[in-house]
Order: C-alpha cells, then sequence, then structure tokens
DNA sequence: CTTCACAATTGCATATATGCAATATTGGGT
DNA sequence: ACCCAATATTGCATATATGCAATTGTGAAG
C-alpha cells in the first residue's frame, strides 16, 4: 500500500536477503525431507546442477529456477526469500478490544489489530467511516494491493469508478483489488464501523 | 494453506504463466515508461542481454533476476506472475449478511466472505467455533501461512505450542504466524464465532 | 524523401550453466 | 573396523547466457 494519508501504516517488507539461492534451496529441501537426487527428477533438473546451486556454484536460469519452485511445490519467492529466522517463526500478536494506538485521518478513524509483527502480509483496522459524501471525503483513492471490508455497525456507500454505488449494512462483506478507484462513506446520523483487512505493498 | 480438513477453502493460486519472463519484463519496463539501456545500466546488466530476455531469446541467471528486480524496483516475483490484465483489475466481490455457502467441518463452521475470486491473496471467513476442549478439537494444528482472528460473539481460547493458553472476548483479536502449532476452543455455553483472516500458500 | 538521433537488435568471443558418467562421501548395520 | 547402499560432488563435453561493438530499426523534424 502507498504511504496514503488513509492508510497511515505500511507493512514492513521482509528481509530481502535474495543473493542465496543456495541456502534457501537447501532448507527447503531439508524441510521437506528430500534428497538431491528427489528434487532434481521431481524438478526434471539434473542432480548435478541442484548440488552446484545448493553450493553456490552456479546461478540457475529462469527457467531452472520455475522447474525448481514447481518441483519443490512452492512458491518461487521462497526460493528468493525464504527464511526459516527463528525469530519469524512462532510469532503473535494480541491486541484487546478498545486498546492500542487509534489514528484519524479525515476519512477514517482506524485501531490496528495485531500490526505490530514486521512479516505480517495484509493488516487488518477497526475503522470508523467519518464522511456522509463522495465530495466531503475527496474523490476516489487507488493503490495496490486487495482490500476487504466488512461491515459491523451503521451502514455505509462504497464508490468505485467501475460500478455504480454499493450500499452495505451490517455483516455485508465487499472486497476489491484497491487499483479500483474507491471511497467509502456512511449514511445516516451515525457513522459506521468495519473491519478492514487490506494487503499492502510498497 | 494446506488443504487441511479444517481450512476446506484454498486460495487459487494466480495462473501461472512463468515461462514469460520476457513478457513481463517488457511490460513492467513499458509501464514505467523506460527504454531498454535505461533498465539495462540501472540493473547492471547489459542492454542486449535485456533485450534478448524481452525477446524470450535466453533465460536469465538468478543473479541475472535479482539484478533487474533490483533495477526495476519490483519484487522479484513481478517478473515470475506480472499480469496487467484487465481481467485481474478492477475486480470486486459481494457477500451480504448471512449470504453464501456455509462450510461445516469437525472443528469449525465457516461461511467464506468474497472469496469467489481467484486472485485473492487472503481468504476472510465468518466462522464459529464447534469445540470446547482441546481434545474435541484433536490436537495442535500447523500449515504455512498467517492468520488473524477478531471474536465477535462469545469467548475463545487459543492453545499454542509455544504459549500459555490466551482467553479471548468480543473484540479481542490475535494474529499469528501459522507454522505456530494452534488450536481454538469456545468456553461457556454457546459457540463462539469470530472474524478469520488467513493468507495462503499450496 | 532525407537526415539525424535514439532505441533496439545481432555477430561474435567468452564466461557460465547443464547433463551424463565417474568419483567421493556419508551413514547404518554387522 | 569393515562393508554396503544411498547420497552428494566433480570432470568433462556441450549448450546457453552475457557483454562489447557493430548493425539495423524507428520516429520526428527539415
Amino acid at each position: 500500500m502507498t504511504p496514503h494519508q488513509e492508510t497511515p501504516i505500511a507493512l514492513k517488507h521482509r528481509e530481502r536477503k535474495a543473493g542465496a539461492i543456495g541456502d534457501n534451496l537447501k532448507a527447503l529441501r531439508k524441510e521437506k525431507g528430500l534428497t538431491i537426487a528427489a528434487v532434481a527428477s521431481a524438478s526434471g533438473i539434473s542432480a548435478a546442477s541442484v548440488s552446484r546451486i545448493e553450493n553456490g556454484r552456479i546461478s540457475p536460469t529462469f527457467e531452472a529456477i520455475v522447474n525448481l519452485a514447481r518441483g519443490l511445490k512452492v512458491d518461487v519467492s521462497e526460493l528468493f526469500y525464504h527464511t526459516e529466522d527463528a525469530a519469524f517463526r512462532g510469532w503473535l500478536a494480541l491486541t484487546r478490544a478498545q486498546e492500542g494506538e487509534v489514528i484519524e485521518t479525515p476519512n477514517y478513524r482506524y485501531r490496528p489489530l495485531c500490526n505490530n509483527v514486521a512479516s505480517k502480509e495484509y493488516m487488518v483496522l477497526e475503522t470508523t467511516v467519518l464522511n456522509r459524501s463522495l465530495e466531503e471525503f475527496g474523490g476516489l483513492q487507488k493503490h495496490s494491493g486487495q482490500e476487504q471490508i466488512i461491515v459491523t455497525s451503521g451502514e455505509v456507500t462504497v464508490w468505485t469508478e467501475l460500478y455504480d454505488p454499493i450500499q452495505l449494512k451490517v455483516g455485508d462483506s465487499l472486497a476489491f483489488d484497491s487499483t479500483l478507484g474507491h471511497a467509502i462513506t456512511y449514511n445516516g446520523d451515525t457513522p459506521a464501523t468495519m473491519t478492514w483487512v487490506c494487503s499492502a505493498y510498497a
């Protein structure tokens, strides 16, 4: 997510130690309890090459990387960024009801839930919608990522650049690609609240 | 997420057109309005190679891929899975309160919210916790990914392999790395409900 | 149509990745 | 300690990636 005024919290990107595909590959292979030969045959690559990749002797080609990922049944990014740092495993974060920092912006009031973990892939925010009209809101916003909202009180209208305005009541849920221009306002007299999930990219 | 009995819904992986790094690279370069020479110098790769990669003549090495991603200031996965298919942009999914499929498993009853989009990066489930004890639940579970829960009614206990059991009441939220063994039960007489967010890997 | 500057591609020499087969290494079991 | 089987590594021939320099393609301006 871009550091929008409306979404002041950015997920920290995982540390990038790309350059060590050998270590990542070896770690993944060990985790799965496979031999070099097994990985080789599952990936359609020679055992010799797998060995040399693991030991950093060669830099595999795109094709080899894709095949390895498929053979290991992992996403290619695992081969680039695999982290088995104990620090990144077994973490846990707790936010009690009504506790934690509250962030106020012109359009929303947020309370991040369990967002104090560096490696989280999405954030969840308890959010109050503060505006009643698209004019007050200040036009549609777009950025990369995906979002989903679940209305927890009141009633909201979601404005997009492609669809008719959508009315949501308590319990209704809407998900959308954030590159779709969007804005959220509330209906009636009381600001509405919702649970907001968004994935975020830099 | 592994196709656990407890999480029967798997996110479909984005279509894998890995093998087309050339197209992805070219598309990224055009999006940013760069010339081949500019990409080459930003990445420390010769223009000749960039050209050949774009045209599918060569399969770049791991090193070259890392350098290209850094030069373009994108995540390496963009080079593998970049999709600017209009079909994957501007999507939107709506699930009204109480509507949609309900899935019953021994441990939970789920209602997926807006999960009918192939390219979603996480899923959100309205969930009822069905068991009252760790024994009934059947031991701790672990899988890859991350999860977060927000209790919406009742009270639950979260059991993990590393921490003391955690009691959560309405409005409390807990996030954790799914490789941490975990189980969720409810306290008192009525099954508790919660909003459940999980990222999922195959 | 021609020119000119810039962008993209290609020829060639070299460096590097890959596979096969041979060799070394590791880990039990007796 | 020895043997044996499984696992990992290496030598070598070949295929492929990479960089440099030269060539070709592409607009825009005259």
